[in-house]
DNA sequence: ATAAATTCTTATCCCAAATCAAGGACTTTG
DNA sequence: CAAAGTCCTTGATTTGGGATAAGAATTTAT
């Protein structure tokens, strides 16, 4: 097998040994998806991890009002799912949706449980990009109500310079919280210091 | 052994055997801290993993500029810690503090490693528990941005109706992302109708 | 190339919640 | 029982960003 963005993450990031990576790779299997298809939505079950080999993945949540906010974008070598729904089979509340035509290798239940329990480096590392994931959201919790839109922004070309480039700013807006004409307004003002 | 909170946590929700119980309560020691005591703060490393037999404990974040919020507040049977800080020894952003006098069970790194490597239960159970906290913070990162200062309350009143009676309102107020002045105003308001 | 749809910007108005300020209600301590 | 410290409430004022509306710019489709 060639080497794969899902194969060079096991390799280097969660350090399975060769054997094992092959016998992981076999439990996945490659799914493409058109921009803004949707992996699962509020209401339905989420059946697969998905690992992002290419592409651009959005969770978002809708309220009782139909306001939307997002809750993360995930990009190459980024896992996605909602594992609470997942390992119980109920349904979920959040949407999980392609913004971009994305390459995608997804695990079922029964194969990633398989992997869970049978090769202990797939584990820890799952566990370590659950944390990361967890630590990110913790954060964000933290900054989505601290901050002004302003620093929300600043902070956002900062640290995901490459986003910007890549999605509408209605996304941008979305993920930041605020509404696309405040974006507009912030990123105006900015422009002209 | 006696029954704790930590044994049938395990024995219920983890559904770990009795024997790999026994191993697992021998990986934790008790720990008592006063209220208002740190067990990590910013700028530290978080040493052990913490679950509550009894008492409250909060986790937050301070910004540049001194503003706090709060993440989450963990009662009995509630795990916390900063899987991020405790994996890699490094120094995280986030505090974590107890609000009542509190009885933990800690376990360090080195036993929690063992346990996650040797016991499969105990690393199910754990994956998870993370995947809760995961879960809850995506809801309360969607909620907290668009929800109304009076939704928030109504909905915390209904889903945490005890701890709105073991907290003082300023940290509840932290946690609803508002001021305790408008946290007061409306609770008025309400007991108004 | 033109039309249609989508995305982004700009301007005006306005209100909800922050800020500032002060006082009241409790609780703890000496 | 003062006194000091917390915690909570109430009032007055200010303001940042939402809502609304409309038009400009860009992309996609025919």
């Amino acid at each position: 097998m060639d080497s794969s963005p899902l194969l060079s993450q096991l390799r280097q990031v969660y350090k399975v040994s060769g054997k094992d990576c092959t016998r992981i790779i076999q439990l996945f299997q490659p799914l493409e998806v058109k921009k803004n298809e949707h992996l699962f939505r509020s209401g339905e079950i989420a059946r697969y991890v998905y690992f992002i080999d290419k592409g651009c993945l959005r969770q978002y949540y809708i309220n009782n009002n139909g306001e939307e906010r997002t809750i993360y974008f995930k990009t190459e070598a980024g896992w996605c799912s909602e594992l609470v729904s997942f390992l119980d089979n109920k349904p979920t509340e959040l949407n999980l949706q392609a913004l971009e035509d994305s390459q995608l290798q997804i695990i079922s239940q029964k194969n990633w449980i398989y992997a869970v329990t049978h090769i202990q480096s797939f584990t820890l590392g799952f566990i370590r990009a659950q944390q990361d994931t967890n630590y990110m959201l913790k954060k964000r919790l933290a900054e989505a109500t601290v901050e002004t839109p302003e620093e929300k922004y600043l902070r956002f070309i900062k640290e995901e310079p490459l986003l910007l480039q890549r999605l509408p700013l209605y996304h941008i807006a979305s993920y930041l919280a605020m509404t696309p004409e405040t974006l507009s307004r912030i990123r105006k003002k900015i422009a002209n210091k």
